[in-house]
DNA sequence: GCTATATATCTAAACGTTTAGTCTAACCGT
DNA sequence: ACGGTTAGACTAAACGTTTAGATATATAGC
């Protein structure tokens, strides 16, 4: 690999010289400068962001913190966060934790070790403590999809309750009475923020509360299949259901389809997320659409924010959810 | 932020110890070590990797340059990708190209400049000259789901054409006579290998190609949908169309929703990519299966392969695809 | 008791940049 | 002609590690 004392000798000057061609960091002679450049072009020179790095204290990375890349929610506010980044000649590396706590540990230690500029990320919430530790070693975070009590951190989130909200209150507004919910992860904000919504719709309405119609999917397809078999299978199964992210829709529509029930004739369907594949199957789904790539551009805008001021600002950002009401909701 | 400097003043040895023992690299008296680990552990040492890496020359990050990741192929692969990196030790810095071969350019030179142990691509197709040349320098690169001819890096894909062929096959054997074909973008190896499988399912029976049958999503959904429109106006209308990737397929799906036809009453469909969703809503959805996960992890696996050994093997893993008939496709 | 060997530790140079400080020569105004 | 300014270039220290080689001390063999 050729350094930047290579190109120096070439071109016939100091390394610093090459170092302010490079950067533009102070005058130098338009004719020195040619003669730098030229020499980088023949000798095919880039620089090392390695050492670049190590001297500034600047990786110009910023660590990505989720759950699954393969759940189309967060690989596409990944891509929103990434494009938002790249505008501003930043690079992201993927952590998945798989929901494990351990994992969350292991990957923050590590993203501390790479000294990247920021984190957005995605609690599994049972954490408070290393994330509290490195924000005040002065690391960067926000926190996306999910909160965390206690940590004073901006966060970008959905307006999980008012979605839930609306959809129970859809359902209730087309004569269901008797609404069963999928729930994935019990302990994260969004869950518990979703079952408010769902709450509130029903209360308004003074309906109680059935316990044995709030189910667990635990984020799963799988545990979602099993939860809502179980809840499909009961003598006074409810009339509809809402499933409160994307992988509980299709554990909850497997379900459905296994023990050879339609929707919407069977039981009427609204799902938390919408996706490409929710308007073109039968039946469309009617759904809460999130915007995750907007979460993931804000996420990084407010990081960048952030890192540009002495102080830093802790917002809580809420963006809204979208009702799209389709075809898989009956009228009772 | 503390350096190794500040754990062996506490712990009053050198700097050298204290690096031994982090490292393992030389003996050290464990009384020794266990006052430097006191020391490390007190001061919240965290050694770093920027400065490890300057030294080493190794990053430990390898590049992932695909086209991108909120396809859920993709999404799959890089799970694949960074399970088995982390696995080594090793993070994904990931880079979406959009399909432009002006970012993969950008993205390429960033990736080299951040010195990356490696990287996997799934290349826009045409750009030889710059890959060629990192290799030549002796950059690790591994090509995912799609070949560059000329370039000599290993490279991991799907059985594209056994499995198109496959799918044709089946069209056929169910005594469909026209098969339309909605084609990614025009000039990556998996549309003209999966091409070459339709074709050769005709050609077995004796069918003439017919030109307007063969159309080009441009691998955009949008794309996808309206080319689908124009197939499926025609007045002699396919009673079959093959969609070669998951992304063509929702813009099939939604186009024959548009027109108001029925699948598989009207019109039969085969899918290449299999996922959830496919099997959860109607129709269920008779699909080519790739296994994105194992791309992903068997790419990885080869990089590390490669960077441990002197002399480098250039093999072409190819990986099976699963067919997966299910309900949309009608007996004719 | 002496050499040979093994063990534990240290010194200092490197990895490839950036940047504060210094130097030189040219230019300017008076 | 001379001090003051400026533009352009250079020197060298620093960023935080790793590691080859030197040094010192203990252990063993004879």
């Amino acid at each position: 690999m050729t350094t930047i004392r290579d190109v120096a000798r070439k071109a016939g000057v100091s390394v610093a010289t090459v170092s302010y061609v490079i950067n533009g960091t102070r005058n130098v002679a338009p004719e020195t400068a040619a003669r730098v450049r030229a020499a980088m072009e023949e000798l095919n020179y880039h620089p090392n962001a390695v050492a670049q790095s190590l001297r500034t204290r600047s990786t110009h990375v910023i660590g990505a913190v989720i759950s699954d890349i393969s759940n189309p929610f967060f690989a596409t506010l990944i891509k929103g966060a990434e494009d938002c980044a790249r505008k501003n000649g930043y690079s992201l590396l993927i952590c998945n934790t798989s929901e494990k706590l351990e994992n969350e540990l292991v990957y923050l230690q590590l993203l501390s070790r790479k000294r990247v500029d920021g984190m957005i990320i995605a609690p599994t919430g049972k954490n408070d403590a290393l994330i509290k530790d490195l924000i005040e070693r002065g690391m960067q975070i926000v926190l996306i999809d999910r909160k965390m009590e206690g940590v004073s951190a901006p966060a970008v989130l959905s307006e999980n309750e008012q979605g839930a909200y609306q959809a129970t209150r859809y359902l209730l507004d087309h004569g269901h009475r008797r609404i069963g919910i999928v729930l994935g992860l019990p302990h994260v904000s969004t869950t518990t923020e979703r079952l408010l919504g769902y709450r509130r719709a029903l209360a308004e309405d003074g309906i109680a509360e059935d316990p044995s119609l709030i189910v667990y999917g635990h984020s799963q397809v799988g545990g979602a299949r099993e939860a809502s078999v179980k809840l499909l299978n009961r003598p006074d199964r409810p009339s509809a259901v809402f499933a409160t992210n994307n992988l509980m829709t299709i554990g909850l529509m497997t379900a459905i389809h296994d023990l050879g029930l339609r929707c919407p004739r069977d039981v009427s369907v609204i799902g938390f997320d919408d996706f490409d594949w929710a308007a073109a199957f039968e039946p469309p789904l009617t759904t809460v659409a999130q915007d995750p790539y907007l979460i993931g551009e804000r996420a990084v805008e407010i990081l960048f924010a952030n890192l540009n001021q002495a102080h830093r600002s802790t917002p809580e950002i809420r963006i809204p959810t979208r009702f799209l009401p389709r075809g898989s909701v009956q009228k009772l």
